[in-house]
DNA sequence: GATCAATCGGAGCGACTGCTCCGCCTGAAG
DNA sequence: CTTCAGGCGGAGCAGTCGCTCCGATTGATC
């Protein structure tokens, strides 16, 4: 997997050789088996995987969820990085913020325990989450400013909504694979400009604001 | 598994007045518990909430697994006749289309269970499945004719994207109650007819980001 | 009221899981 | 090589949860 190379953990002074190489191990191997069972899975399995003892696993990470908000925290940032690379090298803005969110929900889709976490905790980290939202948000005023997006759609929203289809992505995925490409496409279609009735208020009102 | 084995038969003859009466105290005390908690909650809480002991509890039910399919059935199944019958009573198909979703989405916003059975089974049962596949697809067919649906927009796709904010009602109920209706709407108007652009057919490679 | 089969209640069993404890091992410093 | 603090492994503890067992209870029938 090459979202292994973009970070680099911060190896502390002073740890033995092996200890580093045991801690590594854990990393990796706690990312496949998240991935594949979502956070549910029992530890022991990721120790078994790792070839480390529970001992090991338990001193290099306090808790199940530390290592598990470790392991998301890491892939999600990698993916995000990705992504916003290519959207900043993408010059029609309409193209950069979907493009955005397919290649986001085309990363997660193997990933039960990522997408598990939108609906859980809302997401990987807080972490992740503001540096999502500021993407997200650069990503929107460009189309705002070019005059493509609907009016009144917030950075919540676009968030919100990325988070929504990851749920299908996941649920179809064993079935039929690629079908929520449709979803997202209905759904950010709906977000062009050329959708001109305003958006509901979660407030009281009735009433139009744009 | 048969949906037969799971669904508990009607007031049967022969029963004592008394296990009547705790095996309905029992449905409506698990109704309100898995709606509040999800599926994952403890049965002796169901037990305790409904006055009834363990023992009383599974010689009405075999499996825990029983009761949440018996229980999530009567509930979808009542929210999705409300919701049809106020659709077939719509003229505008549009509406119709748009205000049955909302409405479903709407009785399903508090309950924990019911959205969890989208994400994990892919619906309450397989009966209510089809049932609900059934109503989308005359409502759909509905706005076909009508030529108010973008074209080439499966039951499926319809299915999956009410599963997918289902999702989005539940993450946000708490912090902010209401702010999926901006996501439904955005969602809808993606499947206006004013979106002309065909839809990426899933089997074939992804250059959909075009 | 007497009878008794259907029903009830909840202690407890077994399986699972997060985490700890502690005796053994080993990398690295002298 | 010797030394030993830091690291290691995995058996086991404690808590949870689905489900069962069986003696006590009770509704229906006569």
């Amino acid at each position: 997997m090459t979202l292994a190379d973009h970070a680099a953990p911060a190896p502390r002074p002073g740890r033995r050789a092996d200890a580093e190489r045991n801690r590594a191990a854990i990393i990796k191997a706690a990312g496949e088996v998240f991935a594949e069972c979502g956070g549910g899975v029992d530890v022991r399995e990721i120790a078994r995987r790792s070839g480390v003892g529970m001992g090991t696993l338990y001193r290099h990470f306090p808790t199940k969820d530390a290592l598990l908000v470790t392991v998301l925290e890491r892939q999600f940032d990698a993916w995000l990085t990705d992504a916003y690379q290519w959207a900043v090298a993408t010059e029609d803005p309409w193209r950069a913020l979907t493009g955005f969110f397919e290649q986001l929900l085309d990363t997660q889709a193997g990933n039960r325990a990522v997408v598990e976490s939108f609906a859980t905790t809302g997401g990987p980290s807080d972490a992740c989450v503001q540096r999502c939202y500021a993407i997200i948000d650069e990503l929107r005023t460009r189309c705002v400013d070019a005059g493509v997006l609907r009016s009144g759609v917030t950075t919540e929203d676009l968030f919100l909504l990325s988070g929504s289809v990851s749920q299908a992505v996941l649920t179809t995925a064993d079935s039929h694979p690629g079908k929520w490409r449709r979803l997202l496409r209905i759904s950010l279609d709906g977000l062009s400009s050329r959708n001109t009735e305003p958006l509901p208020e979660p407030g009281v009102g009735t009433d139009a604001r744009v």
